[in-house]
DNA sequence: TCCTTAATGAAACATTGTTGCATTTAACTT
DNA sequence: AAGTTAAATGCAACAATGTTTCATTAAGGA
């Protein structure tokens, strides 16, 4: 799906800063923090609006957070089922400690929690941590 | 076990501070921030004091690292096994959305991730989000 | 008790994220 | 195509969290 319509259908206006981002994170195959969009982009965007951005655009369904080993928030792209307030990222993170990125793994899902009784669980968030297989071929 | 002897037993010198934060932790239920152990000990201790303190009983296995929902960095005590460069902290941790308190669920493990050919596993990370027993039975 | 090393306190700094307000721009109206 | 309005942006200031350096103090062994 192209920039603008991802815009359009998530009832975001067009904006200059909005299709570059959008562009950035479509181009990327790991999760990008504020200053890592903010380096791609070069200056000339101010800070407060990629906090901004990327805030609308996790509240709209376009990102989800993620956290890497150091408790660092970085965003990644949704898949298409995600909308306002209605997130399904139930799926893997992982993170390399080699070369920091974190990736999402969509084709693994996160396990259902058994043996909670007592608690209400909204959603579970998990993270494998170690080395990812670029660094290991690397190696 | 006492406070001195955990103390000992993981090769820290017993000073004040020390012995009061590991108190702090025998005494609670719940992660602590150093923010909130800082409350807790009311002044009288310097921040950075804290911030060193509790990144070394990270390191010798005193305690372990819990990002809650919000990326919060707390510390939470560690179970006996735990020691220097090797943290056990292989269970369950529930946030609740509520009270704010993130808790060890020491009787649930983390599941073994299956399917991730390539990639070199040293650890998983899992939280539960939603809400807890107390806020529930609250209601 | 003395001595050495580690732990602490204080100040300064770095990074990350937020808030208020003035200005600009997107998208709708006419 | 120009005008209008609400949203998006830029800027400045602030807040919270964490780090570094260095002088001082205290712990634990000789």
């Amino acid at each position: 799906m192209s920039v603008d319509d991802l815009l359009r259908n998530h009832g975001l206006k067009k904006t200059t800063t909005r299709k570059q981002v959008l562009d950035i994170y479509l181009n990327t195959d790991h999760a990008l923090a504020v200053a890592d969009v903010e380096e791609a982009l070069g200056d000339g965007v101010d800070r407060v609006t990629l906090y901004r951005t990327m805030g609308t655009f996790e509240e709209k369904g376009l990102l989800h957070k993620v956290y890497d080993d150091d408790g660092k928030l970085k965003f990644s792209l949704c898949s298409s089922d995600c909308s306002s307030h209605q997130h399904h990222d139930n799926h893997l993170h992982f993170h390399c400690r080699k070369c920091g990125k974190t990736t999402c793994i969509e084709n693994v899902a996160v396990p259902e929690v058994e043996g909670l009784e007592g608690f209400d669980i909204q959603d579970v968030y998990m993270v494998a941590n170690g080395t990812c297989k670029d660094c290991i071929q690397a190696a």
